[in-house]
DNA sequence: TCTAGACCTGA
DNA sequence: CAGGTCTAG
């Protein structure tokens, strides 16, 4: 059975969403790229997206099995509704990378990543997905963490449909990730210790008898709550400490002030930003710095380490998700890898 | 309250 | 060593 396929036109320009950066920088880690055009799967449909100098190209193939009788034109409305929510459309980047880089040249003599890395920008994501997602991402590799959201949708997912041969399944919700012998096949999966912290956090969620405060209404309506009010909620949950969930809270939970501070961010603090460099990262530096950030980028200054943390990221084709490429055509981003000395934080 | 070590796995 | 967290003392 063949699957016709209409697409449709955004009028967005690289310079407001670069796709190959925002989809391979570490914010989500479950966008496919198959023959030059992104995949990804909500609950009900696959999303298809593809790039070109002056717009970009949308499409969809929803749920198997689902009732024919919605218009098209409402499918496709709730399509562009997702996209607009998902990319943030509505914040202007533009604008935005022009106060970074003003504040930013006061720190650096020539260039500034920002100046050579547009398009750029955090993404509104799922409360729930980013939750699970990070809790694989402590002490990991962006190749291993897009590996391991593979195998959560192929495992626990629902199926949702196919393209150009590949199945496709939607996030799974924490009830499947809470049912009895989870823990033990996400070892078998190679999740390591991060089988438990998923598990335990999924059962969290589920016994509303001993966590009556845990529920997935409340972690959706952090979105609506101050910033320490959502990362103290999150810091109850098994496998996130303060560095997940500030990630959460930057990526879901629309706190775009929020600079979460990795052994990375850390690095590029003291080296490009004379930050005076503590010995041990403890509670008390790791506020300093979201500080210090805020205060030279601020009320989006997450938003801006995210262009710091991609440029001195260098290689972004490392992941797992480029499934084939046409010959020729593949975009290389040469970066210098500026990475100095290392994390004795 | 705060600081070292352990912790899964794969490159 | 990888975009850390948990636990004991």
């Amino acid at each position: 059975m063949t699957v016709d396929i209409m697409w449709k036109k955004l009028p967005i320009k690289p310079i407001e969403v670069s796709l190959n950066k925002v989809l391979r920088c570490g914010q989500t880690f479950r966008w496919k790229n198959v023959n030059n055009t992104w995949s990804f799967t909500t609950q009900d449909r696959i999303v298809l997206l593809k790039q070109f100098e002056d717009h970009i190209q949308y499409s969809w193939i929803m749920l198997e099995g689902q009732p024919k009788d919605v218009p098209h034109s409402q499918l496709e409305k709730e399509t562009t509704s997702f996209i607009e929510d998902y990319f943030n459309l509505e914040v202007n980047l533009e604008s935005l990378y022009k106060n970074w880089i003003k504040a930013d040249l006061l720190y650096k003599k020539k260039k500034t990543p920002f100046q050579k890395f547009p398009g750029i920008r955090i993404l509104r994501q799922d409360p729930w997905e980013t939750l699970i997602s990070f809790i694989c991402s402590s002490n990991n590799n962006v190749k291993r963490i897009s590996k391991m959201c593979d195998s959560l949708v192929n495992e626990f997912g629902e199926y949702i449909n196919e393209y150009e041969g590949i199945k496709y399944y939607s996030f799974p919700n924490f009830q499947s990730l809470a049912k009895p012998g989870v823990e033990s096949k996400l070892r078998d999966l190679g999740f390591g210790y991060r089988a438990k912290y998923i598990y335990q956090t999924a059962l969290k969620f589920l016994d509303n008898e001993k966590y009556p405060d845990i529920t997935i209404e409340k972690l959706n309506d952090l979105r609506l709550q101050d910033y320490e009010t959502a990362h103290d909620f999150l810091l109850q949950l098994t496998g996130v400490g303060p560095k997940v969930a500030d990630c959460i809270c930057l990526m879901a939970l629309d706190k775009h002030d929020i600079v979460p501070i990795d052994t990375h961010v850390y690095q590029i603090a003291v080296r490009d930003y004379k930050f005076k460099g503590s010995k041990t990262m403890n509670k008390q530096v790791y506020h300093q710095i979201r500080v210090f950030f805020k205060e030279i980028f601020g009320p989006y200054a997450g938003w801006a380490q995210s262009v710091l943390f991609t440029s001195d990221l260098g290689d972004l084709n490392n992941g797992i998700n480029k499934v084939e490429v046409i010959k020729g055509e593949e975009e290389t981003i040469k970066v210098e890898n500026k990475r100095g000395i290392l994390r004795t934080l």
